[in-house]
DNA sequence: TTATCATGCAACCTGAAGGTTGCACGAGAT
DNA sequence: ATCTCGTGCAACCTTCAGGTTGCATGATAA
């Protein structure tokens, strides 16, 4: 009853997550993320106000981002909007889920073999 | 009732929150979470079995996820002894469920805007 | 006491991350 | 037709993360 049918991470996931959780690594790509979570699509101008940073900066944070699936882009006429994955966070939260409950249930285990 | 009493998180938050996702953001320093997740408190040399870098490689990444607070030392005898901290992961999901709740709010207040 | 073993420390190398500046370009406004 | 504005692209700089090697040292096993 205590095999919670965790699917142990392959080796090839482990590079997947380092991704995800990378690209959560930086403090300005929390920003943006926190701003894009406060409203409607934004502009990679808008986006930069407030930052102490250059747009360029902005853009390339946007990239990794983007390639982690945080974001999406939607051309609109001469300028890029950006809009927040909310499955990508769910992504990342089942992530810390699985080390989560590894560990609990390593606990259990130690805390049953200790009190034999 | 649409006021869920989410804590906008601070400038320094932002700071600190950088700092732990950045830890995870490591293919061998999740591997080594993993490790560590499976029994018991496992020194150095153990934890660099199976691993492709060297011993000096595992220490920093080890230093790295102490200072994130995901690992606990505790020196026995001439080896140094690594805990995982239950308590570091538990964190790390406050921060995505608090941007995944802020997400969802502003979706809602998006969806009941269109809507009018 | 003498090996041996698990670590620490320091120097060093390399690549990539984060940042900037300058210029070119297409879409909109005048 | 022209001016402005939002971006893309490329070159470049600097810092630091991740890794290695070599040597020193304090426990432990012989």
């Amino acid at each position: 009853m205590s095999k919670q049918n965790l699917k142990q991470p392959s080796k090839a996931d482990t590079g997947r997550n380092a991704t995800i959780f990378a690209a959560l690594g930086d403090e300005t790509r929390l920003q943006l993320l926190l701003k894009l979570g406060t409203g409607a699509p934004q502009s990679i101008k808008q986006l930069t106000m407030n930052l102490p940073v250059t747009r360029q900066a902005v853009t390339k944070h946007l990239r990794v981002l983007e390639s982690a699936k945080f974001v999406t882009q939607e051309s609109h006429g001469r300028e890029r909007l950006f809009v927040a994955r909310l499955a990508a966070i769910e992504e990342a939260q089942a992530v810390l889920r699985t080390i989560a409950a590894q560990w609990e249930d390593a606990l259990v285990r130690l805390k049953r073999f200790v009190e034999e």
